[in-house]
RNA sequence: GCUGCUAUAGCUCAGGCGGUAGAGCGCAUCCUUGGUAAGGAUGAGGUCACCGGUUCGACUCCGGUUAGCAGCUCCA
């Protein structure tokens, strides 16, 4: 009997006996079996050392291949965990999550968390391991031959594993001394993987739960060739050079949380003193809230009598209901004079501390003297300094301009409202973890905004509404307050403060579609407006909690995928991902970089018109319900600059440069006349400056280049004569000598804003 | 919020196994008056994040607080 192999030129292949893929290569060049890493097998992806089936359509997959990539990657994961397991003989091997980027990573449990230094010998290791070819081998047994083995190997967590493993069978593969449950596939040998760097150790949770043990994780990313390693690398250190933080501080465009304590605080030695703890056993016995629990009159008291009389205000400011009662916290601030602890205060405190400790039995209150004190707007709130002041004017300018004509009318809301307003919304019983902790006033709770609508809504009900006046569009940059997990502040991508392009649209059911067309379009036109090309779309469907009809749940998810389709949008369908109170589109742009950015968002709203009882009169005289499209563009204005700092890598186009125009004298005698020119440009509504440190050309174009000012106009003593300025734009090329008038010209057009569709 | 790492001049960072500190850039003043990415000199500037502990002595070691970074989780 002869065996056939299908190549996918179409030729077929015919061996004597049953063969594997690398024997297949081997027939075709020694060149493709070397390279060989993975094979394709009637459609799915198998090792090259498994025996073939009859008739089977072949193809030899190699390194530069993304399912070879896949293989080298996941083999390099393997090689990791191994060298891992020699290092530290007693680790847990848990598992490799899928990551998004085609990096690679594993997750361990180790007696000792890891430093980056234990990197470069896992690195050492791996290399060896590479060096001598190691092979990969794989095994089947039954899952209870499989539970056995790592039972003996000590590896606890695989016992879990299995569980979620649908069959009988397992595949083990067998890697140097490193077994682990694994589908494959995988390249034959160690060898193939010719490049991989390990990037970084972190934490993670075993199955990405916080209330579970924390684990080790090691990411890398390995290649087929050094090469495509050194690409990937040169482009992780060009989005750090691009790293908006970064560029944000050099250009001095804006700041977040930086503290500037740097003097004595003379005679205001107020300081605060934390009382930090959680619940007592009799705290909770009488359901009080934490802060009485542990601030109860005899440590209050006792406070009182060492730092006596300098205590000024103590108080227990009310740990927020929604707080997981059982959680540290340190809302609870006593304020008093105490500039200079003494040490018998210090003593006395400590031993406040022990008493409260034992007679509150929870052993975990702890008192805290700290200089709480200091020149620190608060982590996620951002600082805008002139320059991202005069681009954020120039954005939102450009925004307010496209919305008035686009049919929009602008609004305004405060930054505060009684709590109550969330309460009818909804909210306040699904996002109050999110939000502030509310601040009393007139004996009134209020909240700083996390969103903009209830204001819209009670604008809509200022009056009786009319079929004729919708759809009624307003739109508002409104900076709204959401408490983000410290953990996940970063820069202006995520703040605690930020301002939404916002805007709602009240409409009838009759212009849905119209409204969803036109306000998808629109999104596109302001993105592109801001030099973004690419988008793709997501749209989220009912999930199981909703509010609003069957019907108009269906309806409404129907006009939406009809509006990404009749603009040629790619999409996909997030089944059961839309927020419980209306499905929604969110569109995603790339950057320069091809990193995507979610920026803008659709949605419906069948909750606040409920909520709120909205209404309008129709043409038959009877009330209706009016339909709510909520929508951001830009999303959050301070993420959106970010975005823009990374994609331009801080280098803007003319219309949003914060600085167009430099001018540059060669020395100073010719001050003045660069003084006039700039004074030229600027009466044209140009943004010029002038150059005015003593340095050489060379210097000052320097400069110009670092602050990133997209041209300069040089003035010499030959221009200074005859007027006018030779420009050089950013990155060197030269412009040329222009008149005055010519430079007025040919700068405003530069500066024109571009016209998207 | 959780885990790990980090905190020294306006910025980027050195440093010391415990005896109060350095560089470059920037800034100020002076010299230099120059032609497309760094001219020179001098000077100012720091309670080494904050609060405690250990110690004769802490910027250094230990504990905590705050904040940043990476990841996890979360994101109306």
């Amino acid at each position: 009997m002869s065996f056939h192999v299908k190549l996918p030129d179409g030729s077929t292949k015919e061996f004597p006996e049953a063969v594997t893929p690398l024997m297949v290569a081997e027939s075709i060049s020694s060149g493709l079996a070397k390279q060989a890493v993975a094979a394709r097998v009637n459609g799915e992806v198998f090792d090259i050392q498994g025996t073939l089936p009859d008739g089977a359509e072949l193809s030899i997959l190699k390194g530069d291949s993304d399912e070879g990539l896949d293989a080298i990657r996941h083999s390099a994961e393997h090689l990791m965990a191994a060298a891992v397991c020699e290092i530290f003989p007693d680790a847990q091997v848990t598992m490799g999550p899928k990551s998004h980027a085609g990096e690679f990573h594993y997750d361990f449990d180790l007696s000792r968390p890891l430093e980056p230094k234990d990197l470069d010998a896992v690195t050492a290791r791996m290399k060896e391991l590479i060096k001598a070819k190691t092979p990969f081998t794989h095994e089947t047994m039954s899952k209870g031959e499989a539970r056995k083995m790592f039972k003996n190997m000590g590896q606890t967590y695989k016992d879990e594993i299995l569980d979620w493993i649908e069959g009988d069978d397992v595949t083990v593969y067998t890697c140097g001394n490193f077994k682990d449950l694994c589908r494959g596939p995988h390249v034959p040998h160690a060898g193939h993987v010719k490049a991989f760097k390990l990037l970084s150790n972190s934490g993670s949770y075993w199955r990405a739960d916080a209330n579970n043990a924390m684990l080790q994780r090691i990411t890398g990313i390995a290649f087929h060739d050094k090469k495509a390693l050194a690409e990937y690398l040169h482009r992780i250190e060009e989005a750090k050079k691009r790293d908006h933080r970064r560029l944000g501080k050099e250009m001095n465009i804006f700041s977040v949380s930086e503290k500037h304590d740097n003097h004595r605080y003379g005679n205001a030695r107020d300081v605060e003193m934390l009382v930090t703890g959680s619940v007592s056993q009799a705290g909770m016995e009488s359901g009080k809230l934490r802060a009485d629990a542990v601030l109860d009159d005899k440590l209050l008291d006792g406070l009182a009598n060492i730092f006596a009389p300098r205590v000024v205000k103590m108080n227990g400011y009310n740990v927020p209901a929604h707080s997981d009662p059982t959680r540290p916290s340190s809302d609870i601030q006593i304020r008093l004079f105490a500039g200079d602890i003494s040490k018998e205060q210090a003593e006395a405190v400590r031993a406040l501390e022990k008493e409260t400790n034992e007679r509150l039995e929870d052993g975990k209150t702890r008192i805290v003297v700290d200089r709480h004190f200091t020149e620190e707007v608060g982590p996620g709130l951002v600082l805008w300094h002139p320059k991202g002041g005069r681009l954020r004017t120039l954005i939102e300018d450009q925004w307010r301009k496209m919305h008035y004509a686009a049919g929009y009318d602008l609004v305004y809301s405060p930054h505060l409202a009684k709590s109550d307003l969330w309460k009818v919304s909804g909210h306040w019983d699904f996002y109050r973890e999110g939000m502030f902790s509310p601040m009393a006033v007139d004996g009134q709770e209020y909240l700083a905004k996390p969103m903009n609508c209830p204001f819209h809504v009670l604008m809509y009900k200022d009056r009786p509404r009319s079929y004729r006046e919708l759809p009624l569009r307003w739109a508002e940059l409104g900076t709204v307050y959401r408490y983000e997990m410290a953990g996940t502040l970063h820069g202006l991508m995520r703040v605690r403060g930020f301002t939404q392009d916002d805007a709602h649209i009240f409409c009838t059911w009759e212009q849905v579609r119209e409204e969803i067309d036109r306000t998808l379009g629109f999104v596109l036109k302001v993105l592109k407006t801001f030099g973004f090309e690419t988008f793709t779309v997501n749209i989220s469907t009912r999930p199981e909690k909703y509010v609003g009809s069957e019907d108009a749940w269906e309806k409404s998810e129907k006009y939406l995928e009809d509006a990404v389709q009749s603009r040629g949008l790619p999409y996909q369908i997030d089944e059961g991902g839309g927020a419980f109170y209306g499905p929604k589109i969110d569109v995603t742009l790339e950057d320069c970089l091809g990193r995507t950015w979610q920026c803008s968002t659709i949605q419906l709203d069948f909750n606040n018109p409920e909520r709120f009882g909205l209404s309008f009169v129709n043409s038959s005289g009877e009330y209706e319900q009016p339909v709510m499209l909520h929508r951001a563009l830009l999303g959050s204005i301070e993420r959106f600059i970010g975005i823009l700092i990374e994609h331009y890598a801080g280098v803007f186009p003319m219309w949003l440069a914060p600085e167009q125009v430099r001018v540059l004298p060669i020395a100073d005698d010719q001050l003045d006349a660069a003084r006039t020119l700039a004074d030229a440009l600027k009466a044209v509504g140009l943004r010029a400056t002038v150059a005015l440190q003593n340095e050489k050309l060379g210097a000052k174009i320097r400069q110009a280049q670092l602050d990133k000012v997209p041209a300069v106009i040089v003035v010499g003593k030959k221009e200074a004569e005859q007027g006018g300025g030779t420009v050089r734009y950013h990155g060197g090329t030269d412009g040329g000598y222009m008149s005055t008038e010519e430079l007025i010209e040919n700068f405003k057009n530069l500066a024109q804003i571009p016209e998207a569709s």
